[in-house]
DNA sequence: GCAAAACGTTAACAAAAGATAAGGAAATGG
DNA sequence: CCATTTCCTTATCTTTTGTTAACGTTTTGC
C-alpha cells in the first residue's frame, strides 16, 4: 500500500460524489478506511479460487475482468477511470472469486477492503451514509448488467457491436479487439468478419 | 388495491428477512406504506414506454419479463414466490421501461411505490433500514445478474441448458419451452434441438 | 535494435443456430 | 364438449458462428 496525496484524495472524493457526499469531519474518517494500491501491468487484483478481499476505485489506468475456462483466457468486462472494480460476488459473499481481474496498464486504485467496509457500517458516524453509498452503488452496477443482460437475450452479435460502437468508445478505443470479441460473448474471428460485414454495406 | 389480511403481511415480513428485520412499531409504520395487488392472467405490472411506479414481492403466483422486437414477444426474466419483480431500470430512475412484466397466472404482489419508498427514505423512523434494505436487495440482484451474464460470456446455449437442469428447476417446472429458450437466448427450434442433442448423448 | 510475442484478417471446413413451415399433442376457453 | 389456440417437435434451407491454421503487421521486452 502506497501513501495517499492530496490530488488522489480529491480525485477520488470528486468520483465518489454520485453516491456520496461527506463533509469535512466525516471525509477525515472515512479515509482513514481507504488505502492506495499502485497495479504494475498484469498485475492481479482479483484470483479465481480466492476471496476478494477488496472493492477498487480506478483513479488512473484500467483492469480486465476474466475467467479461465478450458485453458483459454475469455474476457468479460472491463473498468476504467472513476469506475470501481471488484469481484463483487466474492467481496459481499465471502466466497471465493470465479474469475480474475488484472491491470492491463499502470494502474492507481483506492481500495476498501471489506472488513474496513465492516467497521464502517458499524461506526456510527458513517453507518448510514455508507449505506446509502452501498446501495447507489449496487443500483448503478445491477441497471448496468441489467442492460447489458439484456442485449445478450435480445440482440445478435452484429447488433451488440453496433451499439457499442455508439456508447462504448472507451471500451473500443482502449480494448484489443479481441477482448471486445469476448466481451460481446463472440470469438475474435468472429468479430473480425462482423467488421467486414458492416463496412461492405 | 385490496384490502391486506394478517396471512399476508405475515409471509410478507418473513420474505423480507433476508434484508431487512423490523420490530414492531417500526412493522407497523413500513405497512401503512406497503399496498397488495391481485392480477390477473396476462395483467401487465410494467410496460414499454410507461414509468414503473412500483416494486413488487411475489406472494403467490409469476410473473415474465419481455421485451417486443420486431413484433415478436421475447422473455427476459421470470420471478416467482418471494422474489421481488421490477423493471428496475425504469423505477430507481424514473426513465421509461424497455419492457414488459406480465403476470403467468393469478398473481398476488406486495408493491412499495417509488413515491412510498422515497417518503419512508426520508423519515427517520424507517431512513436507515431502508437503506440497508434497499443495498441488500441491490446487492442479491446484482449477483444474480452477474451469473447470468457470464454464463452469456463464457458458456454455449447447450452448457447453459445444462446448468438450468441443475439449479432452475422452478423455471423448468413452471414456464413453457419457448419462454426457457428465450432466457437461455436462443430460440425455442434450438432448444428443441439441443435438448433431443442431449439425450441422445 | 532485434527476436519474440501479440494481434487482426482471411480462408476453409464443421458445427450450431436462425427462419419458416408443417404436423400432432396438449391445454384452454367458452 | 368441442373448436381454437398454444405448444413442442421435426424437416429443410440459409445464415452465422466456431475451429484451426496461415500470413503479415504491430507491439513488446529484453
Amino acid at each position: 500500500m502506497d501513501a495517499l496525496t492530496q490530488a488522489q484524495l480529491e480525485a477520488f472524493r470528486k468520483g465518489l460524489e454520485p453516491y456520496a457526499v461527506f463533509n469535512e469531519a466525516e471525509w477525515i474518517v472515512f479515509t482513514q478506511y481507504i488505502s492506495l494500491q499502485n497495479f504494475k501491468k498484469k498485475q492481479l487484483f482479483a484470483e479465481e479460487g480466492k476471496v476478494c478481499q477488496y472493492v477498487g476505485f480506478v483513479l488512473k489506468g484500467s483492469v480486465r475482468y476474466y475467467h479461465i475456462k478450458d485453458g483459454a483466457e475469455i474476457t468479460n468486462y472491463f473498468s476504467f477511470e472513476n469506475d470501481f472494480a471488484s469481484s463483487y460476488k466474492s467481496f459481499l459473499t465471502g466466497d471465493t472469486a470465479v474469475n480474475y481481474i488484472e491491470a492491463l496498464e499502470p494502474t492507481q486504485m483506492m481500495l476498501i477492503s471489506k472488513k474496513n467496509l465492516d467497521q464502517m457500517l458499524a461506526n456510527p458516524m458513517l453507518a448510514y451514509k455508507i449505506e446509502r453509498f452501498g446501495r447507489l452503488i449496487a443500483e448503478h452496477y445491477l441497471i448496468c448488467c441489467e442492460d447489458r443482460l439484456s442485449s445478450f437475450v435480445t440482440q445478435t452479435p452484429e447488433e451488440r457491436y453496433l451499439k457499442l460502437l455508439e456508447t462504448g468508445r472507451d471500451i473500443l478505443k482502449r480494448m484489443p479487439q479481441h477482448y471486445v470479441a469476448n466481451y460481446l460473448g463472440i470469438t475474435p474471428v468472429s468479430l473480425s468478419r462482423i467488421r467486414k460485414r458492416i463496412l461492405t454495406v
